[in-house]
RNA sequence: CGGGGCGUGGCGCAGGCCGGUAGCGCGCCUGGUUUGGGACCAGGAGGUCGCCGGUUCAAAUCCGGCCGCCCCGACCA
């Protein structure tokens, strides 16, 4: 509680202690609050705000690869969830249950849905006969609930918002395809909207989600050097199919069951948002998913000056806007310039515009930008350099993110390198797997790193190591290592 | 569940050992002067000291019990 801060009115440093910035960026920009629910937040606006950008660009993604949204129910019947028998064992422990309703035990009890895997196929079973109905590339929007043992803002809490995409496939190809092409569309958003470079690969048998044949993942590496998990996408085969009997009749004429994927991003990206952008002064917002990407404050001497130098604030605000970009001026008479600086500076505001009588004189405004430097710039054009600036922005974060990422990666791990790595703070580590779950094990219980992915050819360490980075056997693949969140 | 920390105006904290009826900074409200990197002056509002019980003439303070929150670990998007 007593947590050292570094200034009086600002946030603990990263240094010091990152779990502490991290609360106090979510806290202090005000993306979020804890809950009179223990394990649950609040979205504040400003944080709902950053959803909704990644709703709508997330939702565009997926129609244009051909995706519906629906809504199943947020109650599932319990014995659903135990027709797939690793789902269940994998679900067991972190369900909410409800056994009553209407003030009378129910006779079969309802579990809260930790994900829909089990009501949609209940419901495709009923909806898909022939070959003719797929595939079927559903998509909806939902709220879910897992009852976690330790939670964080946005990072881990009881109830989380996210999208979970559900698709039926008449074959393992089609469905294996689908399962990749969502990967792709989680690395694109990550990479071009969140500024966040991601590792995509498959996941070992030990971390896949429960009822897949295989999961794919995009892994980010966070400043504390700690890998986030911040997609997932899983190919189903056809377990769910089975466990439910989604069957339909091939062209042949045969009965079949559907092969099926299920993939999902959840609030979480906002906490990897944070922690990959954020430094000690508070939030860095990648302008394209910035509530407010341009706030312009006006500076005035006098009441004589206040007059015009507010009308050249709002007639840049009105071009900006007009412009398609999100803006605002602050106007707030009992707060001086410095001071809506760093208030939006905590905000992570990614460009700030200073109007005062010497620029309105000289027809420019001063373009300050949330990643450092100040530059004047015209009015008359205003819109053209916000415009620069702001995609410059995104590409710099994307860059310095991707840099960082490499500077803490290690190729070609050893069993030395590997725990003398984890040990001096971690960040991703790449060797050779033998493939047995007892190195995996051992690994984690020596190091506390997990394989966060097997990963794509285009990700893989050349040449490609030749043994085990634990037991020194023949490799079978490639592995990357890292404590995660 | 184990380990650590903490519960006192909205926020951050002091007071607690040595009981005597609550204070500081920030924020908030009113008025005025201000405004190119966290403004200043004056006045003002705001607290069942986490909860329950005990000791005492008297409890934020001492004793017992309980509850909650945060951090670290076991579980996980």
């Amino acid at each position: 509680m007593a947590k050292e801060q570094t200034a009086e009115k600002g946030i603990t440093s990263r240094a010091e202690d990152f779990a502490a910035w991290y609360n106090d960026v979510v806290l202090k920009a005000e993306l979020a609050d804890y809950s009179p629910v223990r394990g649950c937040m609040v979205i504040r606006p400003r944080g709902y705000r950053i959803w909704e950008l990644m709703q709508r660009a997330l939702d565009d993604l997926f129609k244009e690869t051909g995706h519906e949204n629906a809504y199943f129910p947020l109650f599932i019947p319990q014995s659903f969830l135990a027709r797939e028998a690793e789902h269940v064992e994998g679900f067991s422990p972190q369900l909410a249950v409800v056994t009553h309703g209407g003030g009378k035990e129910l006779e079969e009890p309802l579990v809260v849905r930790p994900t829909s895997e089990t009501i949609i196929y209940a419901m495709l079973s009923k909806w898909i006969q022939s070959y003719r109905d797929l595939p079927v590339l559903l998509n909806q929007w939902a709220n879910v609930v897992r009852w976690e043992m330790r939670t964080r803002l946005f990072l881990r809490t009881t109830e989380f918002l996210w999208q979970e995409g559900h698709t039926a496939h008449a074959t393992a190809e089609e469905a294996e395809a689908e399962a990749r092409t969502i990967l792709g569309v989680y690395r694109r958003f990550m990479e071009e909207w969140m500024a966040m470079p991601v590792l995509t690969g498959q996941k070992t048998d030990a971390e896949k989600f429960a009822g897949a044949v295989r999961t794919y993942s995009c892994e980010a590496l966070m400043q504390d050097n700690r890998a986030l998990q911040a997609g997932t996408s899983h190919f189903l085969g056809q377990n769910f199919a089975r466990a439910f009997g989604v069957q339909f009749q091939t062209a042949q004429g045969d009965m079949d069951y559907v092969w099926s994927t299920s993939w999902g991003v959840s609030t979480r990206l906002i906490g990897g948002l944070v922690m990959t952008h954020g430094d000690d002064v508070g939030l860095v917002c990648p302008p394209r998913l910035a509530p407010l990407q341009v706030v312009v404050v006006p500076i005035w001497k006098s009441d004589t000056d206040s007059g015009s130098v507010l009308e050249a604030a709002r007639r840049v605000e009105d071009a900006l806007r007009a412009g398609g970009i999100r803006v605002n001026v602050d106007d707030r008479e009992s707060m001086t310039p410095g001071a809506k600086y760093y208030y939006w500076e905590l905000r992570g505001v990614p460009v700030r515009l200073e109007v005062g009588p010497r620029d309105v004189a000289q027809g420019q405004v001063v373009l300050a930008r949330r990643t450092g430097g100040k530059v004047p710039v015209p009015v008359a054009s205003v819109l053209e350099s916000v415009k620069a600036a702001l995609e410059e922005i995104q590409a710099e974060l994307l860059r310095a993110a991707r840099e960082r990422r490499e500077a803490n990666s290690l190729r070609h791990v050893n069993r030395d390198q590997l725990t003398e790595y984890m040990e001096a703070g971690g960040g991703f580590a790449y060797g050779g797997f033998c493939g047995s779950p007892e190195c995996e094990v051992e690994i984690k219980e020596r190091t506390k790193a997990t394989i966060r992915v097997l990963p794509d050819p285009e990700f893989r360490s050349d040449p490609p190591p030749a043994s085990c980075a634990w037991c020194g056997k023949k490799a079978v693949t490639e592995a990357v290592w890292a404590r995660a969140y």
